[in-house]
DNA sequence: TATGAATGAGATTTCATTCAT
DNA sequence: AATGAATGAAATCTCATTCAT
């Protein structure tokens, strides 16, 4: 990479640190460009040489935020040869995502709200970085080796993220209706009560 | 009532259809008070004599309009004297919300990624409305009459209202990963498994 | 006085006193006759039936609570027989209105920017109340009897005014260019001395 | 100095007697940052690139004109090689400066209820304009080649031109409680006096 | 007399976006 | 590629004043 794209790439990821930290602490709309700008130490035109609007580094930054919780989760799980069906694999993997959004509640308020199965599918296709994994892809191969075979495997995702990011995020930010320790057993029992509609 | 008193309620309640309309049309960042005020025929200022700031009458709506969506849920239940299981009195009121919600996209954009328990809670036990419910207490009176005991009934109610909220959101809007029709059974499948996994 | 006429007499004083708390808490501009009305107990309308606008009270204001100031001098002044030179007498009344507005920093505030020769004169001469005092009168009577005579009492008076309260105002406010305390013997001497510089 | 900066230079030089022209023809309270900028020619958003507020604008416009006499004065003085005392010089001064303000009624009313000691303090050290000078040095050197020495010299200055402001204010505005023409013998006089206090 | 809902002009302030350098 | 001054539309919110009750 020459000298003049290393320095591109650093001010794009100054930008996106940047965007990141002032979006999880102040929110969207009280972030402005001219603040991204600023603390990330370029101009404000400067921003527009590498995104088109807030919008833009907004959702990039969801798509590469999720993703890289989950490749964390799934990295962790490749340590842990002993978590063999289908069933334990995914808990241990939405057990994981919950640790993580329980103690990064900035992280958790930015995501939950944001991260749809289309604007994910969306942005990761777009996606021109190489780091950004293609999560679902990554599921999928869990069901792939399984011994038993389920109906709709991507429709069972789907449905799994979806309601363990909205029910974590309600427990975790408000305690409502219990806290995320207390409902963390409800949630496992119907993940696996879930998954076990979709068998065939 | 007096005249005084009509009159202000008629302020209020075309502030609050007006907000509703440009809400679901426009967007709650890209609606402004004037917008409201305009459109509703009050001056700027007497939006502030009723509601403090957009946030509170978007608040203020939320929870208004979801309870009545259950409100006439509950109500349609009411003239199937053939339900009588738990299981199935909750598969009617989450298909019957599902359908207002796919008729009404503009207010499934409105409800979906604002509604949560915690504001739900608050706004309806501060609401002096008369036709406000507490649809908490009228899924916990379907439990009462069962002959199958829940572990923590609402847990269970606040699990798959989450779950059908996020899941019918992007079907309906994104038609990802399914159209709403045919992800319908997979939810409707997947609450019966929940309701299931809690029953003692 | 008719009940009536007590009521209003309450009302009016109600108003007067919200105003200088409000006045000299949050400053002329950033008091609404909202806030008066408020805080008084009264109706906004009801403002408007006993002052013109916000100015009309602030300028009544002024000249009452300085007048008063001035009445506590005079009276402190009357127990103390053997002052008995007019320079002796104005050190007397002067020491006594600096440890006034020295021990009440917002009254200092208050009066020292907003009193003026003219606006007394107006507002005295106009008030009703029979407890405001025209406070010229009383300084003016102190050389009455006065063996030595004056050039011009009137603006001998003005002089010492001004001079004292622009000195006490930079002093206590900022401490510029010395604390009070440290200011005080420079005041004295140059009160005497202006005093002097008017002797026939 | 590049192009950029010497438009910026006008822009800000524009802003800033735009202010003043305002400020002395509607007073602040009725000068808004619209109609500054409208009227210097330069857009709302430019005003805050330049000025934190109205306030902000208005206290460096009040040091920057009231240096600006001082500056007059003393230049006029140094033409005066026969006026060798302290007091004759003072009262060259004082005098001066009477007569400027008595010529611009607004700038006197601009300056004189806003002048103090501390604000002068504070915005002249900040100051980096090479116009804006300290006036309190000029003053102190008057005193620095003098025969008579006296007690506290920065005091003194304080005195007198609280003294001179205050009783010119009142004087020339409201013509109480004499014109300035008959006042000001009564001003030398007392100005002299005050001094003569101060001698060792 | 007293009230307080309603007004709507207008003030302050922000900020995405452009463009000359 | 990078800058940052300038723009000006637009948003929020305040508040003196009126007037029907």
């Amino acid at each position: 990479m020459s000298k003049v794209e290393q320095n591109k790439l650093q001010k794009r990821n100054a930008l996106l640190n940047t965007a990141f930290e002032l979006f999880t602490s102040k929110g969207l709309n009280r972030t402005s460009i001219s603040d991204i700008a600023e603390r990330a130490g370029v101009a404000k035109g400067t921003f527009y040489l590498y995104f088109k609007d807030k919008y833009d580094i907004h959702n990039r930054l969801i798509a590469h935020k999720a993703s890289s919780i989950f490749r964390q989760a799934t990295d962790a799980l490749s340590s842990h040869p002993d978590i063999t069906s289908v069933e334990d694999k995914i808990i241990f993997i939405s057990d994981y995502v919950i640790d993580v959004l329980n103690k990064d509640k900035s992280l958790l308020t930015f995501i939950s709200k944001n991260l749809s199965w289309g604007v994910f599918k969306n942005v990761l296709i777009k996606s021109k970085s190489e780091t950004d994994i293609d999560f679902r892809e990554v599921f999928l191969e869990l069901f792939s080796n399984s011994d038993v075979t389920y109906r709709n495997p991507e429709v069972l995702i789907f449905m799994i993220i979806e309601f363990v990011s909205s029910t974590t995020y309600s427990s975790v930010l408000y305690g409502e209706p219990l806290s995320i320790n207390d409902l963390k057993p409800y949630i496992d029992t119907s993940i696996r009560q879930i998954i076990r509609g979709q068998a065939l």
